[in-house]
DNA sequence: TAACAAACTGTGTGGGTTAACAGTGGTGGT
DNA sequence: ACCACCACTGTTAACCCACACAGTTTGTTA
C-alpha cells in the first residue's frame, strides 16, 4: 500500500495491471476554524478576526495565523457561511429593450431560472431597459436600478461614456458587475459572458461558402436595420467577420445588400420578392441578425426548395425553418447560459465568495436538422 | 401600482412604453420548518417527523402538518439539510480501461473535478476498471466498488447481462445509479449521460458530405479496431448511422474501410500509405474513433495538402491537427462535462434531494479552425 | 394509581458569523 | 507603589436552518 497525499487529492495506485488503475479521491480534509485554531496555538475568536480583517489582534498572532492559513489553503464552508450570514442580495439587471424578440426573451429567463435555483438564498432581482439608440434612456434605466442598492450587476453595454458612468459608480462603491453580450475590455468588469462576433462572422462565411461552392458568383446578405441603422451591434461586426473571410478567400464573389427595416414587417414580401426578381441567379443567402426566419417562411410559402438559408439563434421560428428545411444552418449563441451563468457568476463571487472566470466566450455552435434537438435539451 | 403575485414570481408591470416593461422575482418567501409548526400549531419535532415519514405521529397532528405544507410548498434549505445531515458520501464509478485514451481521462477529470468543487460536503469518489471485452472483468471490478457501500455509481455500461447483475443489486438496496457514455434503457439509471450515437453518425454524414460534393465517387473510413473487432460500441454505433445516411442519399458513393489494430501503431504508416496509392482518386476520409490525428499526422508527415478528414472528439492530438489544417471537422462530445454532470446529478439526487433529468444527450458540437477555442474555453 | 406506550416537545449538533464580556499583561502617570 | 488605561486574547452565547435524539407530557390499560 503507497499513500500519496498530492493537494487535496489522493491518489491510490492500486495495480497497473492490463492497462488498469484505481484511483480514490476524496473532498478536502474538512478543516475548520476550530483546527485552524487549535494548529496556530490561538482561540477561534483570534482565527476570525484574522479572517475578517478585524481589528484588536497583535503581529504575532496574525503571523501565526496567517502561517496555516497559507499551509493549508482554508476554504470556508461557503454554504454554512452563507446560512450564518443570513443576507438579502440585490441583482440589477440592464438590458436592452425587445418587444417581439425571442433572443432577449431567453436571456431572461435564463437570468430569472439562476435566482430560483437559488431559493436557498435570499435574492432578488430588478430588470430595467433602454433604447439601444437613445444614451439617455440607458442613463435614466441605471438611475432607476442605482437606487434599489444593488449588491451586483448584469449590464449589457451600450456606447462607452454612457456605460463608463455607471460603471465608474459602481467600482467607486466596490459592486461588482458583469458584462453581457458585448464587452468594453477597457472597463474590466468582474466577468463577461458573449460571443466573439468577429470570429463567428468567420465561422459562418466558412461553412456557408463550403454549401455554396466555389462555383458561385453571387450571394443575398438580408441586414435587419432599425432608423436606417444595423439593427445591433452583435450584427454589425458579425458582418465584418464575415467581410474579413470573403475578402480573403472568396474576393471576386460578390455580396447583394437586402436591408429590411424593422417595424415595416408589411413591406418584406414585396422586398424580398423584388430582389429575387432582379437577380435570378442567386440560391445562397445569409443573415447575421436572428430573423433568418423571415426569408425561411417566404420560401415555404412560395414554395421556393432549391434556396440555401444560413442564420443565427435558436427562437421558435428558426427552428421551425430548420425542420421544414428552409433554413440550413444556425448559429446558436446559447442566450439562455448567458443570462443564467451572468447571475451565477454575481452569485458565486458575492454570495459564496468564489472565484470566478473572467472570460466567457460562449462556443460558436452550428444548428443543422439534424442536431439542433440536442441543442435544446442540453438547455436544462 | 399593481401586485400580480404568479407562483413564485413576482412580476411587476410599472410601464409598457416603447416596448419597455420593468420585472421583478424574488426568489421565494424563506419558509422554514419553524414556520410550518407554527401555523400548524405543533412543535418542529412533529412536523419534522411528518416530513420524514418517521412513527410516532397523530392522525390529527400529521392532517394539520399536511394541510399546512399543501398549502405553501415546503422546499427544505438544502444546504442547511446538508450541513445537518453531517454524513459522508461514497461514489463509485466503473469505467472501461483505457491506456494512452485521452477521451476517458478528460471524463475522469471531470468527475473528479466535480467532487472537488463540492468540497464542502464529505464526498468520496473510488474508481475501477474493466476491459470492455471480458465480461468477468467488469463483473470483478463492480465486486470490488460494491465492497466500498457506495451511496451512488456512475457507471459505463458493458454488455446487458453484467450489467443488470450489477444493477439488479443496486437497485434492490436503492442505491441510485447512473450510465455514461452509452445506455441499457431497459435498466431504468437515475440519469443517462452520453450521446446519440446513430444521429451523430447521421449528422456526421451530412456535414462530411457536403465539403465532398456531390462528384464524389469513393469516400475512406477509418476503423480503429481491437481483437478483431471494432474497438467501441460509440464507434460501432456512428457508423450504423452514417451508412444509413450514405445509402438514402449517396447510394452511388463508394466507402473504402481501412482497418487498423490497436496496439500495431509501427504498421500504420505503411497501410495507409498502400492504401492511397492504390485509390489515388480518394481524398476525403472519415473515421468514427477518436484517432482522426493517426490519419491527420500522416498526411502533415508526408506533406499531402489537399486531403479531407473528418473525425470525433476534441483531444489533444486532434486539436493539433485542426490547428495545423490536416483535420477540417470533429464532433465534441463534451466527456468533461459528461464526468462532471453524472456525478453532480447524483450529487444532486443523493445529497441535495432535488430532482434531475433522467436523459442528457450531449449537443452534437461541430468544430473547426476557427471554433475549437470557444469550445476548450467553455469547459470549466 | 402504577405502569407503559404513544405522542410530542425541547435541545444539542453541524460550521460559520458576530457581539458581548471577562481576563491578561504592559505602559504611563502620579 | 498604586491605579488607570490600553491593546490584545479567550470564552461564551445567540443565530442561521434542518435534523435527530433525549426527555417529558399525554392517554390508556392493569
Amino acid at each position: 500500500m503507497l499513500h500519496v497525499p498530492c493537494h487535496r487529492i489522493l491518489m491510490y495506485l492500486r495495480s497497473i495491471i492490463h492497462e488498469r488503475v484505481m484511483w480514490e479521491i476524496h473532498s478536502s480534509e474538512k478543516i475548520r476554524i476550530k483546527d485552524i485554531a487549535e494548529r496556530s496555538g490561538v482561540s477561534v475568536g483570534t482565527v476570525d478576526r484574522v479572517l475578517h480583517d478585524r481589528p484588536n489582534v497583535s503581529k504575532k498572532a496574525k503571523a501565526k495565523v496567517d502561517a496555516v492559513l497559507k499551509e493549508i489553503n482554508y476554504q470556508p464552508n461557503s454554504y454554512a457561511s452563507a446560512l450564518a450570514y443570513n443576507r438579502k442580495y440585490t441583482f440589477c439587471c440592464l438590458l436592452p429593450a425587445h418587444s417581439c424578440n425571442a433572443y432577449w426573451t431567453e436571456v431572461e429567463k435564463g437570468l430569472r431560472q439562476c435566482v430560483l435555483n437559488r431559493g436557498d438564498f435570499h435574492l432578488s432581482l430588478f430588470t430595467e431597459y433602454y433604447d439601444q439608440f437613445d444614451e439617455s434612456s440607458f442613463s435614466e434605466a441605471a438611475e432607476k436600478l442605482w437606487e434599489k442598492q444593488p449588491d451586483g450587476m448584469v449590464v449589457v453595454p451600450q456606447n462607452l461614456e454612457a456605460t463608463r458612468t455607471l460603471c465608474s459608480k459602481l467600482q467607486e462603491t466596490a459592486v461588482p458587475f458583469v458584462f453581457l453580450d458585448s464587452n468594453i475590455p477597457e472597463i474590466s468588469p468582474l466577468s463577461f459572458f458573449g460571443q466573439d462576433s468577429l470570429k463567428s462572422g468567420h465561422f459562418a462565411g466558412r461553412i456557408f461558402m463550403m454549401q455554396a461552392g466555389e462555383a458561385t458568383r453571387r450571394i443575398l446578405l438580408m441586414k435587419l436595420m432599425s432608423k436606417g441603422r444595423v439593427a445591433s451591434r452583435q450584427q454589425e461586426n458579425r458582418e465584418v467577420g464575415f467581410r474579413s473571410y470573403m475578402a480573403a478567400q472568396h474576393p471576386t464573389c460578390e455580396i447583394v445588400e437586402l436591408p429590411l427595416q424593422i417595424g415595416e414587417e408589411e413591406r418584406y414580401d414585396a422586398q424580398i420578392g423584388e430582389m429575387l426578381s432582379q437577380l435570378p441567379d442567386i440560391r445562397h443567402c445569409i443573415t447575421f441578425s436572428s430573423r433568418a426566419h423571415i426569408l425561411g417562411e417566404y420560401f415555404l410559402r412560395h414554395g421556393l426548395k432549391d434556396f440555401h438559408l444560413f442564420g443565427y439563434d435558436m427562437i421558435e421560428r428558426n427552428m421551425e425553418c430548420l425542420k421544414q428545411g428552409t433554413i440550413d444552418f444556425l448559429v446558436a449563441q446559447h442566450p439562455w447560459k448567458q443570462g443564467y451563468n451572468s447571475v451565477k457568476a454575481l452569485f458565486n463571487h458575492i454570495v459564496l465568495r468564489k472565484a470566478v472566470q473572467q472570460y466567457h466566450y460562449m462556443p460558436l455552435e452550428l444548428l443543422t436538422a439534424e442536431n439542433y434537438m440536442y441543442y435544446i435539451a442540453d438547455e436544462k
